[in-house]
DNA sequence: TTGGGCAAAATTGTAGGACAATTTTGCCCA
DNA sequence: TGGGCAAAATTGTCCTACAATTTTGCCCAA
């Protein structure tokens, strides 16, 4: 017979665990080590490099390179190998402009899938998890309470689409770019009126709160980037 | 000492038509077979057969399968391999409303691309395009230049992430898998209305069509399904 | 000193062999 | 008919080899 479904692993942010193929070790290695900041923006990947430090072929470590080519984690340029992408001003505000509506579809399905009796749990949880490391200084553990929040909301939306998806816009890209200290008061505030319009089944309400906070970030970008006219194009 | 071995298979119609790489002839291969029903969802595909159908190495068919995967055009199973994607219903109305909210940022930030002097030109032609094919019956001419028309809008978006995002929304593998022979010169309606308000420059008119227009599709697809409840779950 | 230019080194692109792990197939038998 | 098992097919992975191309480093002349 033909295929089974298989469940769409929710790409970027799975973390170590699972049973990983070779290329699946160098991909994750690579995207959780742009979150560690082991990677930055423009850095250069050598395949070989890759290969050794990782224990993998190079022949795993190509197709590692072509996944997150594809997942604009990395440019690629013929015969001169990949490098961590690196976003000008206006590409980081087209990301952003990408984001907002992703974001906000993501919130109305969630809410939309609470309604149809999604679990609400796992929220929850998230949420108790954005409170707690919100306190707290340890910007480590709020983007980990960020990651998992938001994949609480793919998984009660239900909608492999936006699974697959919404992980490839490239915001993890962003915030490696822009790391400000920031303000994670203000954000918690948007995770937490985001929630609870999920958890109500509001789904304007929640489309309206997944929009804005992204809008926030967007102002707080241009402030940073205002105060610091360093660099990019 | 090895002779260079041409691909059996004809060129391609999208993408670079020059220099491409190996894993590249794949790719295209894949994915203008699949407009082309030479591949159909559900269909396997075994590496060794596409090696020897495009010519080229192992390695190279992994690396497309690699990228086809991220781009969500194929299923991967670890051991079983891969498979064009083949989309449930409720999976075809995530696709859409996902294409609603893009398409809806597309012809805006075309339409934004207009006004701030991008090049008009390409939308004129592919509009023209479109409106020939629109005409006659043949759907593989109106396909090309429904893609062209796409093409220019994105070319006039200047968005990196929407030229990146837009194409690997999974509207091919719909398109594939709802094959109406449908009402060309319905479509051709939203293309010219939204074709119009881009060119106007009127951005929230441009994002209203484009919206719109993915809702009709939507609709046709639902009438579809309705009237041949054949199949997937 | 500086710049040009060229050879060497490094790196990517690609093919192909080998073999383990796993799934699929096909056949035999109760 | 159904179960079970061995053979075949297929994927996952590493390796080597070499061509194509870019990068580096050095030497020499202005």
């Amino acid at each position: 017979m033909m295929f089974p479904q298989h469940p769409t692993e929710a790409a970027s942010t799975i973390g170590p665990g699972c049973a990983r193929s070779a290329a699946d070790a160098v991909f994750y290695g690579v995207v959780n080590g742009l979150e560690a900041q082991r990677f930055v923006p423009g850095q250069r990947l050598v395949e070989v490099d890759l290969a050794r430090q990782f224990g993998v072929g190079r022949n795993s470590v190509r197709e590692a390179l072509q996944r997150l080519a594809a997942d604009g984690i990395v440019d690629t340029v013929r015969h001169r190998g990949v490098a961590i992408k690196s976003l000008t001003v206006q590409q980081t505000l087209d990301v952003l402009d990408v984001a907002e509506r992703m974001t906000g579809l993501l919130a109305r399905s969630a809410a939309r899938g609470i309604r149809s009796g999604k679990a609400v749990q796992p929220i929850d949880l998230a949420l108790g998890q954005l409170h707690t490391a919100g306190q707290g200084q340890d910007s480590e553990a709020f983007a980990r309470a960020r990651r998992t929040f938001y994949r609480a909301l793919l998984e009660a939306s239900g909608s492999l689409e936006l699974q697959r998806l919404f992980p490839s816009i490239q915001m993890p890209i962003v915030y490696a770019q822009h790391r400000f200290s920031a303000r994670q008061q203000l954000r918690l505030q948007d995770y937490s009126a985001m929630g609870r319009a999920v958890l109500d089944g509001d789904v304007d309400a929640a489309d309206a709160a997944g929009m804005q906070h992204v809008r926030k970030v967007r102002a707080e970008i241009l402030r940073h980037i205002a105060a610091d006219p360093g660099d990019r194009a």
